[in-house]
Order: structure tokens, then sequence, then C-alpha cells
DNA sequence: GCATATTTGTCCGTATGTATA
DNA sequence: CTATACATACGGACAAATATG
């Protein structure tokens, strides 16, 4: 969630209704935006490929101005990019913006679980990632794998106590969705990485802060290579 | 490597373009954004304040639903805040926001600094800062001074090559740019640390990373200190 | 190289729901 | 509680740019 603590009540015209405990998307750009960003993390759509605006507002049942301020959203989020006049596309991942991304995660996880407390909630969080990594492994669910491995990073950057931090992180890890679904069987790829993970995890929780910080260091840069490599062997776009 | 977050390029078609060295704005909503931006960052519009759709459509002379579309740049960029049904404002910062921002420039700044080499362009452009800050000093020329500060320190985050972390980096800028805006007499408050921008770029060139990743750290301290107190002097909002 | 069709960029008018006086 | 003001979202319209034959 990029942006922070907006809850709002729904739209219902029964104002009488108490909390109903479930957030309603506050406005039809914010669920599209959600929608369209599940569907390109998902890689339902692929990149390059282009949205157009007529067909996608005709298919989502809105207008076309609606449909142009959610491009607006996810373009500033990297999802999209934009060629003037031309249209919106999706993104297409290139090896650059996966170095890119790597450095960034090392600069801000690093640097984030060095200097935590093993007191932090966010600890709790990455242990129940992992016990979720383990248990998906078990039964071979490595969609499951994935994705309790990105909240496992996600935890580690909530470490820092940073609501800006916080969202860019989501930003780059959206964009690193991206670059999976290029791959084929991508979550397998981080499989191997669980029980890192879980090291990981007991320096941090015995306060081995710095010994913490270097295994990470080393996953990172051992995931880059991975990932850098089943990209390069890739057919030519 | 020029891997890209969007850089629109490449269209040498030798439009009839008037070249006033910078790529012509591609679209209204863009241009109107950069204008915005300005006019927050300059203070010309005070946190807090309303932004009527109907009143700034009319005077910037746009449609309301081009408007739109800048106000949700500008939202995303944390410049502005949307109340839902109620309107567009312009953010108030407060001691939190402060103190986030703040986190996330040692973290950035630091370990960028510290992995820097000093042969990497970007020192040479924090030479530059440098001396037009001591410059403008000279000539008693306070913003000119935060000016060059804030381009020291844009220029120390490039040092980690990341087109990522540039764009995040720009953006909390924007937002600092933004606190200041609330003080009096803001720039003479970074006026103090010029020589001490001019010591962690001598320990940069001379190759003691460490010590200048140090001293940086020492210094956004110091500095979130100082804003901070001039912050909590200020009336209440 | 030129004419045409398609798509984007921008604007306007309007209906509806929400917040506030 | 009613009334007013305003944000939200929609659909239509036209100009400009691009792509196509």
């Amino acid at each position: 969630m990029p942006e922070g603590a907006t809850v709002q009540q729904g739209d219902d015209k029964g104002r009488a209704a108490p909390d109903n405990g479930e957030a309603v998307p506050v406005s039809v750009a914010q669920r599209l935006a959600d929608v369209l960003r599940g569907r390109l993390i998902g890689g339902e759509l692929r990149p390059g490929e282009k949205l157009s605006e007529a067909a996608l507002s005709a298919s989502l049942d809105v207008s076309r101005n609606t449909l142009r301020e959610v491009f607006r959203l996810l373009t500033k989020e990297g999802l999209l990019r934009h060629e003037p006049h031309r249209g919106v596309f999706v993104s297409t991942p290139s090896l650059g913006s996966i170095i890119d991304i790597y450095r960034v995660r090392r600069m801000i996880e690093c640097r984030a679980i060095a200097e935590a407390s093993p007191a932090h909630p966010g600890v709790a969080r990455m242990r129940l990632a992992v016990e979720d990594a383990v248990a998906a492994r078990r039964r071979g669910d490595w969609r499951d794998v994935g994705s309790a491995n990105m909240r496992f990073h996600a935890s580690i950057v909530d470490l820092a106590d940073s609501d800006r931090l916080n969202g860019f992180y989501s930003q780059i890890a959206a964009e690193l969705r991206l670059c999976f679904g290029l791959l084929d069987d991508p979550e397998r790829l981080h499989a191997p990485y669980i029980d890192l993970n879980a090291a990981i995890l007991d320096d941090l929780e015995a306060g081995r802060g710095a010994q913490a910080a270097a295994r990470l260091e080393s996953y990172l840069v051992q995931s880059e290579r991975t990932i850098l490599a089943a990209f390069s062997r890739l057919p030519r776009t």
C-alpha cells in the first residue's frame, strides 16, 4: 500500500450503518489502479503491450477521463510508460532496471536491518513470512513461496519505521514483480532462499544485526545474479 | 548505465521547437505540474491552503480535468493532500514528517557517499555546489546558499548511480522545502553548514569515504535538530 | 511524398453524491 | 433539517499528432 492509513468509510447511502470493518476503495480511480496493478504484477498484461484508452475504458466500464487518471498514477509508479501522442504501454524491464532495483534494495534493506531492534514489531512479521514460506514450500505452492518472500523483505524495510521508505519500496517491489513476469517459472527462483531468510532472521532476533546485514547483502547479490542470468537467457525482444 | 525511469527523448524529428535549452514540455499537465511544484516549494502556496479546482482551473486557464491530473501527480509526490469529496490541500508538514525525511536522508546519503568512488562525476558537481554556496554566502544571498546546498546533497545521492533513488530523493527534497517554507528566514538555517560540506567533500576526494560518511551523518543529525527546534517554535497550527 | 484513418490531448456540459453552513 | 456549494464521474466534442496505405 503506497498510501498510508487512508481509512475511508463506504459510500453507502445508509449512513446509519456502523463500521462494517471493510475498507471500501475511496474513488473509482483508486479502485481501478489497484485492479490494473494486480493485472500488471500478475503477468496478465505483458510488458510492451499497448493499453488503448478506448478499449480499456470500454471493457472496464469507466470513462476515458477516469482511466487517464489511473494511467498517471501507474506511470508515476513505474509500471506504465507514457509516450506522448502515442499512448501508454506496459513498462518493459531491462537489465539496467534490474541492476538499479537491486542496488536500491541493497542500500535500503541492509541499512534497515543493520540498525533494527530485535524487539521491533516488524521482526514478528518477518517470522510469520518465513513460516508461511516454509509451509508453502512443503506443499509445493511456489506462488505462495514467492509471495511470502516478498512480505519478508517488505517487513525488513518496515524496520526503518519510515512511511516514505515503505512507499518507495512497495513501488520498487511492484517493478521487480514485473520483471519476474518475464521469466518462466519465476517463483522457483527464490525458493532456495527460504533457509537463508531464516538464518538472517535468527541473527536479527539474537541481536547480531551486523551479521544479519552481511547475510542479507550476500543474499541480494546472489539473487540479483540469478535474475540477471535468467533474464539474459530470454529470447530477444 | 543509463537506464531509464521514463526519460523522454529520442524524438529527433527536428520539430520546430523553440530552443530554450530544455525539452519542450510534452503536455499541459506536465507543464502545470512543474509550475505548481515551483509555487509549492517556493512558499507561494502556504501549507493547509485549499486548492479549488474551479478557481485554479480558471486562473491557470486549463480545464478541470487537466488540473485534476496535475493534482494526482503532486499528491503522489507528497506535496498535496487529497481528502475525498472535500478537495486538495497543500500538505502540512508535521514533526513526524521531518523526522521521517531525515531518517531517509541519513539512510540514503550516508550509504551513497560511503561507497562512492572519488572519480565519480557526481563529485565534480558536489565541488561546484560548494563553490556556489561559498560565493553566495560572500554576497549574502541566502536563497542561493540554500539552493546550492540542495544541489550538493542531490549530487551525493547521484553517487549511487540509481535513477530510482534520484527520483525518490528529489521528491523528499521537495517535501523538505515545503517544511522550510513554514520557517522564517529558512535559508540562513543551513548557511553554517557550508564549511562542513566542504570538509565532507575533501574527505571524499581524498578517498576517505568512511570519514565522509561519518561527517555527513553528524551533519544530518545536527541539521535535523535545528529544523525541529525551529519548527516547534512555530505558532500553533 | 501525400491523403486518410485512428488515437491521443484537451475541453465543455451535466448529473449525482457528499460535506458543510 | 434543509439548502447550498463543491468534488466526483460521466459522455460528447474538437484539435492535434501519429500511423497507415
